[in-house]
DNA sequence: TGTACATCAGTGAACGCGCGTTCACTGATGTAC
DNA sequence: TGTACATCAGTGAACGCGCGTTCACTGATGTAC
């Protein structure tokens, strides 16, 4: 091997070329299978079948049922990454509280497209799997494009910090690390409430998607608005 | 029939006493079996290889697999559901805020204890299953304790309106419906923080048990107390 | 109190299904000289 | 440019497993007279 040259093509041999449209083509119908079936019955053979293989086939894309899932779970984590990042930036010379919002939206919108990745990703984990560490950087992303956004409006004084509640020292030091990691300058109190509207935001998505408002709210969307304008308000603002 | 007469016994025949128990005995099971390998591993013959039967003598107590699911999911939301009301009525003659601060560290406490019941309730639906009408008024269990603890609040004074924030006309007559049925004179500005509460509480329970927190937040417990006493002082008083 | 009948719990075998994974193999594609 | 060898995608059969549900049956428990 140690080429020194980048190789006989930039898109390699036919063969690689080949593997990597199967690859995507496998995970795009797993993709389908976990919509339609959920993730505990996201089934290789089923999934061989549709693609027009003999079930032992998908062995040489994807050493087992669970690393096409993790697959399946990375991919979720960055297209829900991805739309968080554009919705934030589409409003980047908005106001925090303005893009937040925008954000909210946007992953509503995906979740209710996507909803068994949703489901996946931000729902109960599937019994027996444990999901590796390569999940880590993309689930990431979500929570990133908050703190960032939060930086900005720290820097530009449209965030107020307001009374710091009493925490515990580990607490404190868990803000402090992710201060240091992520959000440079934000407060503990506004990293607390940071923590407050994400919940609220998977709360009130989980309230709607798993059926909890059912028969008793009947305009999602302006409910949806209504609750994460408060919070956007909240966020950049101390009650 | 048309027995006139109360029945040959209080407690009827023995026959009827083994079956209340055996119904007991499988559903015990069943609720084992489901904290081992979540919903979707529920299996009618594994229940009845433990409990002793053979698979098909469990048909005598549960039509089907999703029959003694639904059994489940019922005494679930009814176990929670007590829990939240005993939280509540303990800390009946202290303030609102610290009513539902309870109810929600009582809450946390059973999920906790109970991960895949709550994860049953409150986490993705299990595919392929519908959830029919009889758990309709066990889950509503949980939300009529915050309902009734606010109304206390409105007519003790404790609980403070505030503006109330702008709403389409569909959302208003969602909040005027729910102040008929269970939360007489609850303006609509605490009704749309309820719902605030509500999913912040469900929101950081999943982020905590589904892993979201995971290498983030060390002290689980002192972290969710901390956002919810914010939670709880924001639903008494509005920003 | 005793008998005849009805009800019902539990048995055991069977149906038909799908699953994940392994393995020895064929034949096409790529590579080194 | 041509040949010999190595790599790798895909096949087809098999292993061993568990599942939900049905059905004809036996034998115990309950009930009406």
């Amino acid at each position: 091997m140690t080429t020194t040259t980048p190789g006989p093509s930039a898109s390699r041999t036919a063969r690689d070329r080949a593997r990597l449209e199967l690859t995507e083509e496998i995970k795009a119908v797993g993709r389908r299978h976990l919509a339609e079936h959920g993730a505990s019955g996201l089934s290789l053979r089923a999934v061989a079948r549709e693609v027009g293989m003999v079930s032992s086939a998908v062995y040489r894309y994807f050493p087992s049922r669970d690393d096409l899932l993790t697959a399946l779970i990375i991919d979720a984590y960055d297209a829900v990454g991805e739309c968080a990042e554009a919705a934030d930036a589409a409003a980047r010379d908005r106001g925090v509280a303005v893009r937040w919002l925008n954000v909210c939206e946007a992953i509503r919108s995906w979740a209710l497209v996507n909803a068994h990745e949703y489901a996946l990703i931000y729902g109960s984990p599937v019994p027996g799997y444990a999901a590796p560490e390569a999940t880590i950087g993309p689930a990431s992303r979500v929570p990133l494009v908050l703190l960032r956004l939060l930086a900005d409006g720290v820097t530009s004084g449209e965030v107020v910090a307001g009374d710091t509640p009493p925490m515990s020292r580990v607490v404190r030091s868990d803000l402090a690390l992710l201060r240091r990691t992520a959000a440079p300058s934000v407060p503990d109190a506004v990293l607390s409430r940071a923590f407050g509207v994400w919940a609220q935001l998977l709360g009130t998505i989980n309230l709607e998607m798993f059926g909890h408002l059912h028969n008793t709210i009947h305009d999602y969307d302006a409910f949806f608005t209504l609750q994460m304008r408060r919070a956007s308000e909240f966020l950049v603002q101390a009650g």
